[in-house]
Parts: structure tokens; C-alpha cells; sequence
DNA sequence: GGCAAGACGGATAGCGCTATCCTAGCGAGG
DNA sequence: CCTCGCTAGGATAGCGCTATCCGTCTTGCC
């Protein structure tokens, strides 16, 4: 007898519903369970039914192991951000977790700590557990990462970015999956705000320094070269995390070394709301003594005194898509277009 | 020959390096690779440096769903939070993570949403993958989940709050494993600061009213039994979720409903920041006219204006703990103590 | 010296599922 | 009428690893 019963005493049987018990209470072999559960081959409507109630009267529940280790593809989803700890990325988690769930796909997390190396042994552990998918944000991180997911053919989308050259892929590479929009084209626009209300010594605070704020901090410059009020030195980096402390220190340090200026766009609302905190203590006044602007519209930033103008960012929908996106590829092997912008508004409020 | 290449043309092979591989190349048995690495039976120490170097040569990765299969227990921990918008649970899942991850655990996300079907279904998911350990925030959850855990015999920490009755453990029933602080203890110890500080006319206000800000309200309710001066109307309570701008509301109601009110305990600090931005907004002068305490000394609180007087709790720290305790449960089978107890303090600040 | 009790390597047999090939049945087309 | 092509169920053979049982070779001890 080829199917052996799943009920025998000894062994290592683990007591689980296996396919087999199904198969043998629906009275069809086990490969039939198999298709008629997945849907995979075209079972006969009768005998799918026979599997659906038997499988639901004793309780089955597919083996992700088994299921993994027969087909090399398991149910995960790997998703790399830079930190836990900025609730940029856990909003992109949140709605990419969400959504994957629904699709009946796990989702492993790794952080990154904005380490190359630690992202590259990450990537090394998760791509071992043969994800279904990949979604890691940003475009630009080591070549020893972009090769591991080159070779490992996992479907893979970024997240928040958008490649700056507009040129068409090569068809015989591989498209580059990305949701987000462009942080350039946010850093400007944001920019061109702040030139259209008058400020014309307009500096940029950026901390952590990732990719992301230099596209916004392009974006900057771009937009006061435009105007031409560009100066260089009124760009302050400091490449430590962001945080509400650093955003007061940063607007102590611009305001004492270079009191003419007039607002500062800070690269995110971390350090804005900081900064505003901090001038309440200080008593300096926002908007009319320097106008502060931040970027991705956080929590709170619009019940600041005086609320935050900030640009706001389609984290959750970013997350969404991009996972959307991912369960496309994953079952079709392809989605068009390869990019999406979801784009972002910039929201004038009064600290500016 | 029992040993089979891996290296052959057809069939399903993968491309993956084997163990098989790995044996080949040290010349012993499949078994032998296994146990060398895992450390699991002596091996020879010769025979074992032969393992390393072929196993480091070729780069080999063991393949964790072929692992799960065989020995019925993977490399995954799950854990399961409420939110992933409150920082707090952030915190726990990023210390959590972390100290699982250099354990070699990967971390399975679950958000709940506060909803107990929502828990006992992804808590079905999740065990369907024979999780190695499972950590779970609260104590207080569906029956259903309750039942879920206990069959599933797998190892589980609560996290966050420990049980009120001290009694012991029944021999019979497993210990229940928790690290957290007393929420209670935490919330009659805010409000004492409070009763200490001069204010007498002391209002709780809370949202989500989790079994965590539950347990608060009840220290603060028998803080101020003790000292006789108990007020059930001046709790205030809201189902809602915690925000900044909910805060600012309820401030505005108590102020209104209830003006002799001289201080608010707000369940959480996002609520307090909330209420002090309002504060400011609307000219109430804080702590001189109202005073206002918060809870979890969240980022931002120190850089309020006034600062804001909160309780300081260990997230990470439990977040870290509970993994350690988790590693050991799934190690030994046994932990001791079942339940420990982080503190918390009191950060007495500005705005009180 | 003999013998029980380890220590250590290996053979065997799955874990629970799916990829792949095979076969029977059946309608269409020449 | 016979082949061709298609459909749908089943048999077979693993996926890559570990639990379990076995056998050999030490080692300790009376």
C-alpha cells in the first residue's frame, strides 16, 4: 500500500493533519488534495468538494516547511528597512506587512542600522529561507547586496525612491521595481515654496545623511540655483541620527553662526519639531524671526506651535503598493509599469 | 552508492550546496556534516575542522525549511503586538528582534489591532509554522488564544505587565513566563508624585483602554483612595486611539467640564504632548494653572515646553529580556525566575 | 582479561509536501 | 476507424535535512 497511514504509532509522526489524512478521508490521492487545495490543475468540481470538506472536518493545515522544501519557494517575504526606530520605515512595514498577510505571505524583517555590511549578512540570512519576494528600501545600497539579489532571482521592489535617470531598462536586464516618488523633485518643490513666501537665505539642516536626504538636498540646491540664491555655505550636515534634541542643537548652531539667515528646511520633521520645540524655549519667533519647514509630515508635526509645514509623504500607500506590486511579480514574474510615483504634496502651514 | 550527487543534470536539484555537497568534500557521511555543525553529538575535532573548512569553502547555508521539516521546529520566533503606530511596541519588537536575530532566530510580525479574533487567527497562522518560541504583549487575551497557546505546547513570554497575584504557579500548570513591570504599581507610584507635588484634584485620562492602561487607572485610583482624596468623576475615559491631537481635546474637555481640576494623568504621553501643544495653543499655563503628567517617557517628552513630567519604562530592555528569557525557555524547557520585574521611574520634569 | 558502558561514525528512513512523468478516457479531425 | 491532442487523476521520486537505530571501537573497572 503506497499511502501509509499518518495514524501509525510509532515513528516520528508528529500528530498534524497531514495531506495524506485528507486524502484519505475524501477517498482521492494526495496529490489531488494538493492540486484541489491550490487550485493549481483543474480538479473536478466534485471531487475539489470532497477535499474542501474533509480537509475542513479534520482541521488541515498546509506544512509552510513541507510546502517550502517541495516546491523551493517558501511563504516569506523579506522586507529590509534602515531602522525601527523613524516611523517613516514602520509605516512603509505596517501597510507592506498588512497587505502581504492578506495574501497569505509572513514577512521577515530585517534593519539594516543604515549598514552596508549588516545589510548585505541580512540579506544573506533571509535570501537562505527562499523568500517569494523582497521589498528593501531605497535604490543605492552595496554592490555585494545588489548582486546577491541579481543572483538569487527573487522578485524584488523598492521602496520610497524613484531612479533619477528616466532612461528605458534594458530589455535584457531585469526591470528595477520601485514604488515612491521622486525626493528630488520634493526637496524642490518644498524649496520653491519657501521662495515663493519671500525667504530668499533659505538653509538646509540634514542629519543621518542616506540617500534620501541628499536627493532632497539636491533638490535644495537645484531649486535655489534656479533662483539664484544658492550658497553653499548654508548647507548643514551632520550625519548623526535624527532626533527632536539634534533638531534644536542644529537650529542653535545655524542661528548663532549664520543669524541671516531667514528659514531653514530641515530634512525631516524630526528635527524640525525639535527645532521648533527649541525655539519656544529659546524664544526665538517662527515664523517671523526664521521660518522652519520639514519633510514627511509626521505625527504631530501639524499640532506644533506653530504648526509644521512639512511635505507629505504616501508612506502607507508606498508600503501598499509596493507590496501589491511584489504579489504581482511573485505570481506573474512581471508588472507594468515597473515604477510607480505616487508622488507627495507639499503642506504649507505656519512655520513658514 | 547511498551518497548521490547533487551535481547531476536532471531532476530538481537546485543549485543549492547540500549538506550532501559539504560531505562529499570532507569526505564523511551526511550526518556527520550535520552533527559537526550543529554541534549536536561529539564529533572529532579533526573530522569536525575537515566539516568547517569544506562546509566555509563552499560556502554552504543550511536550508532552514529542509531543517524545520525533519526536526519539527523552525527558526522562527513569532511575536504579536498590538500596534505598530505606538512606539512603544516598536521598541520591544526592535530590542526583541534584534536579540533574536544574532541568536539565529528570524522574527515572524504580528500586529493584532487590539482584537482578539484578529489575535487567535494570526496566532493559528503563525503556529501553522511550528514556531520555535512565541512572545506575546499583555496577559489578558481571548480564551480562544489562551487555549491556542497551551495546546500548541510551544515556549511563550508575555510581555509588558505581570501578573497581580503573586500566587505561586500551580506545579501542574507551566509556569507563565512574563517581563515586564506592574502597571499598576507604575501608575499609583505617577500619581503619588502628583499627591506629593501638592495637587489634589487629580484626573485620569485615558484612551485605547488596553488591560495596560487599565491597570494604570487602578494605581491611580487606589494612589488617591489612600490618600482619601478619590474622585471617580475625574476619570475620563476614551476608547479611541492615543494620539497627540486626542490629547489636546480631552484637555480641553476636562479644562472645561471640570475647572477645578489642578492636575491630569494622561495614560500615555502621547496624549500629554498633545495636551501640552494644546496648552500652549490655548494660553492654559502649565503646571501653574493645570498640571500634567504623562507615561512611557516617549522621544520628545524631555524636549516639551514645559518638559513633561512621565514615567520612564524599560522597553528595550523588556523587549531584550523576554528574548533572553525565550532563548532559554527553548533551550532548557525552563527559565527561572518565571516573571521578572523591571522597574520603571518616575522622571519628574517641568511640567508638574 | 573480560565485559559493560560509553563515544562516535554511518545507514536508514522519513518529515509533509509538490514537480514530473504517466496513463486512461474522450472528443475532434482526416 | 484510427490517430492526435487534450483533460484529469495517480504513481513516483524527491526537496535537504535530522531522528533513530546500529555497529564498531575505546575506555574503565572489577
Amino acid at each position: 500500500m503506497p499511502v501509509k497511514k499518518s495514524l501509525h504509532a510509532k515513528g516520528r509522526a508528529t500528530g498534524r493533519v497531514t495531506l495524506n489524512d485528507v486524502a484519505m478521508a475524501a477517498g482521492v490521492s494526495p496529490i489531488t488534495v494538493s492540486r484541489a487545495l491550490r487550485g493549481e490543475r483543474a480538479v473536478t468540481p466534485e471531487l475539489a468538494q470532497r477535499v474542501a470538506q474533509a480537509s475542513a472536518r479534520l482541521g488541515y493545515v498546509p506544512d509552510p516547511a513541507a510546502r517550502a522544501l517541495a516546491s523551493r519557494r517558501s511563504d516569506h517575504v523579506a522586507i529590509l528597512i534602515p531602522k525601527l526606530s523613524n516611523t517613516l520605515f514602520v509605516d512603509l512595514l505596517d501597510a507592506a506587512q498588512q497587505t502581504l498577510r492578506s495574501a497569505g505571505f509572513q514577512t521577515l524583517i530585517g534593519v539594516t542600522h543604515y549598514d552596508a555590511a549588516q545589510e548585505e549578512q541580512l540579506l544573506r540570512e533571509q535570501l537562505s529561507h527562499r523568500p517569494a519576494g523582497l521589498l528593501i528600501t531605497g535604490l543605492n545600497y552595496g554592490n555585494a547586496t545588489r548582486a546577491l539579489i541579481a543572483r538569487s532571482q527573487v522578485p524584488c521592489v523598492h521602496l520610497m525612491d524613484l531612479p533619477t535617470d528616466t532612461a528605458p531598462n534594458h530589455p535584457s536586464h531585469p526591470a528595477t521595481y520601485c514604488v515612491g516618488f521622486r525626493q528630488i523633485d520634493a526637496g524642490a518643490a518644498l524649496t520653491r515654496h519657501l521662495l515663493a513666501k519671500g525667504y530668499r537665505r533659505i538653509a538646509f539642516a540634514g542629519a543621518q545623511l542616506d540617500e534620501r536626504v541628499m536627493q532632497r538636498l539636491y533638490g535644495w540646491r537645484s531649486a535655489l540655483q534656479h533662483a539664484g540664491v544658492y550658497d553653499p555655505t548654508l548647507e548643514f550636515l551632520n550625519p548623526a541620527s535624527s532626533s527632536l534634541a539634534l533638531g534644536g542643537v542644529m537650529l542653535a548652531q545655524i542661528e548663532g553662526q549664520r543669524p541671516a539667515v531667514d528659514a531653514i528646511f530641515f530634512c525631516n520633521d524630526d528635527l524640525a519639531q525639535g527645532a521648533l520645540l527649541a525655539a519656544l524655549r529659546l524664544g526665538i519667533a517662527v515664523p517671523q524671526r526664521i521660518a522652519v519647514a520639514g519633510f514627511n509630515d509626521l505625527t504631530g508635526s501639524d499640532q506644533m506651535l506653530p504648526s509644521l509645514t512639512s511635505v507629505r509623504t504616501p508612506r502607507a500607500q508606498i508600503g501598499q503598493a509596493a507590496a501589491d506590486m511584489l504579489l504581482a511579480l511573485i505570481r506573474n514574474g512581471e508588472h507594468s509599469p515597473p515604477q510607480v510615483d505616487l508622488g507627495f504634496e507639499v503642506v504649507a502651514r505656519d512655520s513658514t
